[in-house]
DNA sequence: GGAAGATTGTTGTTGACGACAACAATTGCC
DNA sequence: GGCAATTGTTGTCGTCAACAACAATCTTCC
């Protein structure tokens, strides 16, 4: 099933069919996207979607989402990270990372200790709920990668890693 | 270098570096992401948002961005095909397309036509300075897909086509 | 040592986008 | 002929990126 595409972009060109509506129910599916096929960013975008909504829907019952997943990652792996540092590394501004922590903080999940070498920032950590949390929303995030290697194939998503390593 | 995927799970762990803060400066290139390294969510994501930022900086010109691109590229391999044909294909809600063919139409680029089959909807066709209009945005899609190339590498972007033909 | 400029966290706004819900007009079905 | 489904439209809500402005604080430079 998964196989089936790879092709479109070298059928015969469905152009001006219509004079002014379509005679004809269509399908949606035999529709051809000719140029839009070949677009990196098209098959990117449709892919990123899907990917994030069955992340979404795995960590559902824990109401985390990928956002929030890749911050409290990042702070358990590096605690004491600055927000700064924390918006630098997974490429979100200040601005935006203030709401996710104030959300995870409500929460218990992260806590903002004031830094004493540089007293405008913040220093983030986990709290113990936070890190029996994490420990597991890790396990829910193997399962969704589990689903990345059923949809598209185990060695199709390694190659994808390495392919984009380079963006991490 | 980019064979550097798909162990991190297995490092030692760098937890509990820091007390309550950082001693020494982080320069926010050296901070472990542990996890967040393999999983292919967070590799698209980021993919992703350079992609459709080269995508609207290369078109910045036209002022295209990626969604009305598609929009338009499938109306003009298409010419005729409903609103909902359109959605559906794309993947984008028709609430959402109908704000996007108001803006196409303001700019003469689409004109929507009361189908005389089906008097509840719009057959969607590109204007004849919508035609000539995306052949210029073609070209200049085509310029962006070369900055892709020159990112990943020739072979890396058909790899990856390849993989997610699946999703256009 | 003090003024000038940079950095950090915060608040706010804007616009693109996905997800829903409701609605009128129209069509298809039984 | 009547009732469910479809199509386009309008509206709301929440997420997210991109900016701009601001107070507090640090750094730099004279």
């Amino acid at each position: 099933m998964t196989a089936s595409a790879a092709r479109a972009d070298t059928r015969l060109s469905p152009r001006k069919r219509a004079g002014n509506g379509p005679a004809r129910r269509i399908d949606a599916d035999e529709i051809g996207l000719d140029a839009l096929v070949g677009h990196a960013g098209y098959a990117v975008r449709r892919f990123q979607i899907w990917i994030f909504q069955d992340f979404i829907k795995t960590l559902g019952d824990v109401d985390i989402r990928p956002t929030q997943y890749s911050v409290m990652t990042v702070i358990g792996a590096n605690p004491g990270l600055s927000q700064m540092a924390v918006a630098k590394r997974l490429g979100i501004e200040r601005a935006r990372l203030v709401h996710l922590l104030d959300s995870l903080e409500q929460r218990k999940l992260v806590k903002r200790i004031k830094s004493k070498a540089d007293r405008r920032s913040h220093a983030l950590h986990l709290t113990a709920q936070g890190e029996t949390a994490l420990a597991k929303f890790k396990r829910l995030a193997a399962e969704h990668e589990r689903h990345v290697e059923a949809k598209i194939g185990k060695e199709n998503r390694e190659r994808l890693l390495q392919i984009l390593a380079g963006f991490t």
